[in-house]
DNA sequence: CCAGTTAAGTTGATTTTGTCTACTAATTGA
DNA sequence: TCAATTAGTAGACAAAATCAACTTAACTGG
């Protein structure tokens, strides 16, 4: 019984190591081909937001901190550079005066669209390893494990 | 067969965001704990090489590297933090005079055992929705995209 | 054997993220 | 109405990532 939960632990903990290695793979096939599509210079954190904007639409700023796990100050940061960049706008909720309402501008959209199809090759680079069904299966054990 | 292609792409694309916040919940469950098992202050920098010394056993340190997916700048900071700590040690090989063999201290593995019991609650209470067949499917679907 | 090249590691400078605290303004609720 | 929350901002600081320059050791073609 212990034996066990001591196994069940170590697998848990490279499990861990496993994410993080996928991340990182992630990080450095977009670096790679940044000077592609990073004409705006968002960065991965600009990225990780835009993306959850385009799967999330207009969206709450809070909502949007704590989808992406991020520290407010630093999402008023990044999104006042995103905006800046003329990528997402911002306007002040009707029913509560203290939220902001952040939404993809048409350019936005376009330049999530280049990311996203970036990300696409990326990560299909990496899974080329498993099959298409195979994929699903992760992508739906990765969504119930972290929804 | 374009709109097949595109939907993946969609579905890849997602699969790198939850990557994402899989990652940061991992971070955010360590930090909390941290309290309790990091008494070195070793941070998540330190705790990964760790983890992946325990993983690897003696090992040269460009290999440590890649494995962990750093620059090597920064790698050689972590190791000479750790190392002064007492948790690891290094010496130089005998084939090769410019590589350096890492290894964990017995403190180290102590640490590091401390360190991935904290790891494997984290990641246990994120994996609580899926069953334990379950985990290891994506354990080794993981492990097969990244290897 | 030996010059040119590559690889391992280190150092330094810089930038980007993350974190923590304090603050303002809007909202809620007793 | 007034104390307590909540959203967002601003500042300071710490941690991590990035990039370039450099040293030393090892390899390689002639």
């Amino acid at each position: 019984m212990d034996l066990v939960n001591e196994l069940n632990k170590m697998q848990d903990t490279d499990l861990a190591l496993l994410i993080d290695r996928f991340m990182r793979r992630i990080h450095f096939g977009l670096q790679e081909r940044a000077p592609k599509f990073d004409r705006k210079a968002i960065g991965p954190g600009g990225g990780i937001v835009l993306m959850t904007l385009a799967e999330m639409g207009c969206v709450a700023l809070n909502e949007l901190t704590k989808r992406v796990a991020r520290d407010k100050s630093q999402m008023t940061r990044t999104i006042r550079s995103l905006e800046s960049k003329g990528l997402v706008t911002r306007e002040s909720s009707a029913d509560d005066g203290r939220v902001n309402l952040v939404s993809l501008t048409p350019e936005g959209v376009m330049v999530v669209d280049e990311l996203m199809q970036a990300v696409a090759e990326v990560v299909a680079e990496i899974l080329e390893p498993i099959s298409s069904d195979e994929k699903q299966t992760l992508k739906g054990l990765l969504a119930r494990a972290v929804s």
